[in-house]
RNA sequence: GCGGAUGUAGCUCAGUUGGUAGAGCGCAACCUUGCCAAGGUUGAGGUCGCCGGUUCGAGGCCGGUCAUCCGCUCCA
């Protein structure tokens, strides 16, 4: 069997394998691509969902001390001002006046000439370029009319503390979490879909007592760690990471990063911060509003602090793939398979009728609908087998069901395992069961 | 943003000194009573990233642009 090129890099397969089976693809394609953008296709689409209904379920629904949350996306300029995203959140740039050349002031060697049209002392004054991406609210383009979109999904649980805290009757410790698009205009996106300038977010804000900030700090630390653990990254893949002070950000009082090892090197899945008051505190300055919260056990008022554990879905996702790539020979045969958990994979179940003669046709159609009605299943009746256990092994689908001649007569049929490749005889009456007791 | 490289079919690539495009795999249809990318037949699919220039003639040359990769830098 002759075999194609080998391609060198595991991050050229990935993105091939992407490609090829409809997971990414580049966004706007046949316009020639629009950089930092990526679309989710019909395997993606459910890959990226699996991985946010995998962490709401843990973060939400599994828990009684955290709600949920679905905030806008526009926002005007006043929360940014309270956050201080619009004071702290750039970069410094100057402009050369002879070239007209932009350089970030931070990395000229030489403050004095420009790199580019070796000019004396032609530089504009420093000036900031924000990450935030602005636009306008209505009709009217200009002063007074500036929205932004949001660079992070934290503020709307900021903004919306007292109304969330109220309706569904909380008392710290307790947490508002939310999944959704942020966008950064970052100068140098790249890797793929792990720094894009639209991404989605998995953020949780849990409000605390100020003196319990530590310990809930450290809690969750270790349960994010183990969520990961717990959905197929191994040990040796992963690692918490404390800042050095010079690092953090200007709302957090300390932060540790959950890195993932990326082909390039470790690189960020997560960050948890101890942001202490400083989001309640500042809302609290700039609105005029009361963002307290009055223990009537102490019979105090107090400004509750505040862990976020805020993950990136995108490039949790992307970890989730990198992990799950698999080669292995089989008959001299490269075989590649994604080894998902079963609860990230894309397909759980593949209905795979062995002809396509007419007699197996409509019990693989009853079977399909008895799978598809529980778990997200794809059906494929082209081409040989083997070749399609082969596809859905490189979408990660963990059970191949097949329909036989046989099936016909004993109304049992085939179940297939990705991992160990064995085959089980079941009967139609306890696939579901069979299947069930595998997956969730 | 800077430096370097690259862009030809869904994927991986080949296209000799310019003479208007090929392969393998994949994909689709049919045949094969068939369980791990099998075999046979047939077929779809490309204005060679995009725009402009030079030329009788450009996938090969020139300019611009968009995109990707590597390095630097930076960053969820």
């Amino acid at each position: 069997m002759e075999q194609a090129e080998p391609i060198d890099s595991l991050m050229e397969k990935i993105v091939n394998l992407c490609k090829r089976r409809g997971v990414i693809f580049q966004s706007a394609d046949i316009y020639g691509g629009f950089r930092s953008t990526y679309d989710y296709g019909p395997v993606g689409s459910l890959l990226l969902r699996n991985v946010k209904e995998a962490w709401w379920k843990s973060m939400v629904q599994l828990r009684h001390d955290v709600v949920g949350l679905d905030a806008s996306i526009l926002s005007p300029p006043a929360v940014w001002e309270a956050s201080g995203h619009l004071e702290n959140f750039s970069d410094p740039l100057v402009d050369c006046k002879e070239c007209n050349e932009r350089f970030r002031e931070d990395q000229l060697e030489d403050l004095g000439t420009c790199p580019a049209c070796n000019a004396e002392n032609s530089f504009t004054e420093a000036r900031a370029f924000n990450l935030m991406f602005k636009t306008h609210a209505g009709p009217v383009e200009g002063a007074g009319h500036d929205v932004y979109l949001r660079p992070e999904t934290a503020q709307g649980m900021f903004t919306n503390f007292k109304l969330v805290q109220e309706t569904a009757r909380k008392k710290p410790p307790f947490g508002i979490a939310q999944i959704g698009k942020s966008f950064r205009n970052e100068i140098t996106p790249g890797n793929f879909v792990f720094r894009t300038r639209e991404f989605e977010q998995m953020e949780m804000e849990f409000f605390v007592p100020p003196n319990e900030a530590n310990e809930w700090f450290e809690y969750w630390c270790k349960e994010r760690m183990n969520w990961y653990l717990d959905l197929g990254i191994p040990e040796e893949k992963i690692q918490l990471r404390p800042h050095d002070a010079d690092e953090l950000s200007h709302y957090s009082s300390g932060t540790s990063d959950i890195e993932f090892l990326f082909p390039w090197g470790w690189g960020e899945l997560e960050g948890v911060a101890n942001r202490g008051d400083f989001d309640l505190r500042a809302h609290a300055q700039h609105s005029g509003e009361k963002l307290t919260y009055f223990d009537p056990e102490l019979g105090e008022h107090y400004v509750p602090h505040v862990i976020e554990p805020a993950a990136g879905a995108t490039r949790s996702m992307m970890a989730f793939l990198l992990a799950a790539y698999d080669e292995e020979y089989v008959n001299d045969d490269l075989r590649t398979v994604l080894r998902f958990d079963e609860r990230i994979a894309p397909y759980k179940v593949a209905v795979l009728p062995l002809s396509r003669k007419e007699t197996l046709t409509p019990t693989a159609q009853e079977i399909f609908d008895l799978v598809k009605s529980r778990w997200m299943s794809d059906y494929d009746e082209t081409q040989n087998i083997g070749k399609r256990y082969r596809r859905q092994d490189e979408l990660g689908t963990p059970y191949c069901v097949t329909i036989d001649f046989d099936t016909i007569d004993d109304r049992a049929v085939t179940i297939r395992d990705r991992d160990t490749m064995e085959q089980d005889r079941v009967s139609i009456d306890q696939l579901v069961n069979y299947l069930g007791e595998r997956l969730s």
